[in-house]
DNA sequence: GCGATTTGTCATGAT
DNA sequence: CTATCATGACAAATC
């Protein structure tokens, strides 16, 4: 507890080099596509002046540090019981400043990952798709400029004392990113979206509105930040390089993480309050479960590595853990993700030398709580691509699909989770390229994958993802006046109303293709019953045919015994009987018999009736 | 792994 | 014109 306070002063000088910074001149503008190049030089100067402010915070933090020991067990910095240690690491405090910052931010309270992730993901949504070239190029143009709210790990750049030793060699081997030129098209597609742009430009409205954020006039701040959180996943390593401390911990893992141009020229470009939110952001996801972890599953890594690496770990980790410690992690999954179980997943990817490391603690952040999102995520990208929640399970899914969900999902069992879950995204993306009917190469890849869990109701994702304030039942079954009249209730945006609408047709479309079904068998069931009764009714009347036709038989049997009969019994004249070969007995119209020759019977007959 | 069945969704036409 | 319903067709999921 008493290092906790000590945190909170600290944190609050932080807070206040911080802002500093920011009245500075970290501006929206930096992001500005049309602004890079002033912002670039601009950030040159900001990086000599944060430089300096850095040394200040670092000597704060160290003093701070050299006195706290982060346990891992807990999460919480106790009072070192071997200081000396830890001296080394200048980085974590840094880490800490940058928590500090990110927590001054939000407000008095400190604004928590968790929150920052909901915040994202109500932003995102809003965000303006201009903004996430423009936070590109910004990154590009200005690396530096972040390194004022960031810590300077994270800054590639400042080969100051600052940068710990281990940092360096994780990040110049990093490969080519992994993300394949598929993946970023097909973001690029997604972000392209006329419908998530509308969204994008709505929530960015709200947003701006809504938020009470330190700097004034910058929307685009939050923007960036969220679009480069966003895109994290896209370019995992560059959370990497965001993080350069922790990759540096980390041997391989970290190198085998290679940060795509663009996500690293972000994090360090973005601006002061932005670059130290995404950054953050970033770090605390991938950097919590390192630290956390660090004693479980991923053990047998840091056992490889080197005590110090270990140690820096640990640093590197006390800022996360504060995070985490002060901030629920509950919260932080959109969906219902426990902080612990995601940050299995970031540690596992930590501590995991898999590029995905980065990725996977995204996910788990979104992906354990709400997979549900991903499922919305992806089609929220085709129908909303606002909706931060989905961008962000959709990126992560995205990046790390392609590769290798294996490693990590094996160490986040191994933290916990059920590998399912880190599957699940990939499943989702699956699902979303399909519906989308963007067929890239990354998301189709993993047909074979396919989904193990029970997928949740779709539109129900859908609208959590959007943070739709009406449960789908109510929207579909609502009677139109109710339904319209809720609607006006709720101010929605045109992503929001959209998929209102579409839940509610599909919603209803499926009851009636339910109904229609049911109807149809019933239809088949009764004509089948009908053509039971019809072929019975057949065999009855065949069984009838028959006996009438017996019946007849034994009738005309019976009758040609009688004629004979009477036919024996005549006689002619000299007492002969008559041939019935000859005659035949013929009965008149008067009742009267005749007995008539057969050869003459028509003419007797006719004599007969002439006379 | 394959085929049959179920289910959700879309497109389309009717109401 | 819009909303809803009905239904065939398709694809995915499930058995």
């Amino acid at each position: 507890m008493m290092t906790e306070v000590a945190m909170m002063q600290d944190m609050d000088l932080i807070d206040i080099l911080w802002k500093q910074d920011i009245d500075l001149g970290a501006c929206r503008e930096v992001f500005d596509y049309n602004h890079r190049q002033k912002e670039h030089e601009l950030q040159r100067q900001r990086e000599l002046e944060e430089e300096k402010r850095l040394h200040l915070l670092r000597e704060q933090e160290k003093a701070l540090l050299a006195q706290l020991q982060l346990d891992e067990e807990t999460g919480e910095y106790i009072p070192r019981a071997q200081p000396g240690a830890q001296l080394q690491l200048p980085i974590p405090p840094l880490e800490v400043t940058q928590n500090v910052s990110f927590t001054d931010e939000s407000s008095d309270q400190a604004m928590f990952f968790d929150d920052y992730l909901e915040l994202l993901a109500e932003t995102f949504p809003v965000a303006e798709v201009e903004n996430i070239p423009v936070s590109l190029d910004t990154t590009l143009a200005v690396p530096s400029s972040s390194n004022i709210l960031m810590s300077p790990e994270q800054m590639p750049l400042p080969p100051d004392s600052l940068t710990p030793g281990p940092l360096p060699p994780p990040l110049t081997p990093l490969p080519a990113p992994r993300m394949s030129p598929d993946l970023e098209q097909a973001w690029m597609e997604l972000l392209s979206l006329p419908e998530l742009q509308q969204c994008l430009n709505m929530q960015m409205e709200d947003t701006l509105e809504t938020n009470s954020y330190p700097l004034p006039n910058n929307p685009e701040v939050q923007n960036p930040n969220f679009y480069a959180m966003a895109n994290i996943p896209e370019g995992e390593i560059n959370s990497s390089v965001v993080c350069p401390e922790f990759i540096g911990t980390f041997d391989g893992s970290v190198s085998s993480m290679s940060p795509p141009n663009n996500f690293v020229q972000m994090d360090s470009e973005t601006p002061q309050l932005n670059s130290n939110f995404s950054s953050e952001n970033i770090c605390d996801i991938f950097y919590p479960p390192v630290s956390l972890e660090g004693s479980s599953s991923q053990q047998g890594l840091e056992g490889n590595q080197s005590p110090t690496t270990s140690e820096i770990s640990n640093k590197s980790s006390f800022t996360h853990m504060e995070l985490y410690s002060l901030s629920p992690g509950e919260s932080f999954d959109s969906g219902n993700s426990n902080p612990g179980s995601e940050m299995p997943d970031s540690d596992s990817g930590l501590s995991s030398n898999t590029s995905r490391n980065s990725s996977s603690p995204t996910k788990s952040a979104y992906g354990d709580g709400s997979f549900g999102y991903s499922d919305s995520d992806m089609e929220e990208l085709d129908h909303n691509p606002g909706s931060a929640e989905s961008d962000y399970s959709e990126m992560f899914s995205l990046n790390f699909q392609p590769d290798d969900l294996d490693t990590p999902l094996s160490i986040s069992t191994s933290v916990g989770q059920p590998q399912q879950q880190n599957k699940e995204p990939k499943q989702y993306q699956m699902e979303l390229a399909e519906e989308n009917g963007h067929s890239n190469a990354p998301f189709t890849k993993d047909k074979n994958k396919k989904r193990f869990y029970v997928r949740l109701p779709r539109d129900e994702q859908r609208a959590k993802a959007l943070k739709i304030p009406m449960s789908v039942d109510m929207i579909i079954n609502l009677p139109v006046d109710d339904f319209n009249e809720m609607m006006s209730k709720h101010q929605l945006n045109d992503a929001q109303l959209a998929l209102v609408r579409d839940i509610r047709r599909r919603g209803k479309n499926k009851v009636a293709a339910q109904n229609c079904r049911k109807r149809k068998m019933e239809n088949i069931l009764g004509l089948e019953g009908e053509l039971d009764s019809l072929k019975d009714e057949k065999e009855r009347l065949l069984s009838e045919k028959r006996q009438n036709a017996t019946s007849l038989k034994e009738m005309k049997q019976q009758l040609n015994s009688l004629y004979l009969e009477v036919f024996s019994m005549l006689r002619d004249e000299q007492g002969n009987s008559y041939s019935p070969s000859e005659y035949s007995l013929q009965q008149s119209t008067n009742g009267s018999i005749f007995l008539v020759p057969r050869i003459k019977k028509t003419l007797k007959s006719k004599d007969n009736h002439l006379h």
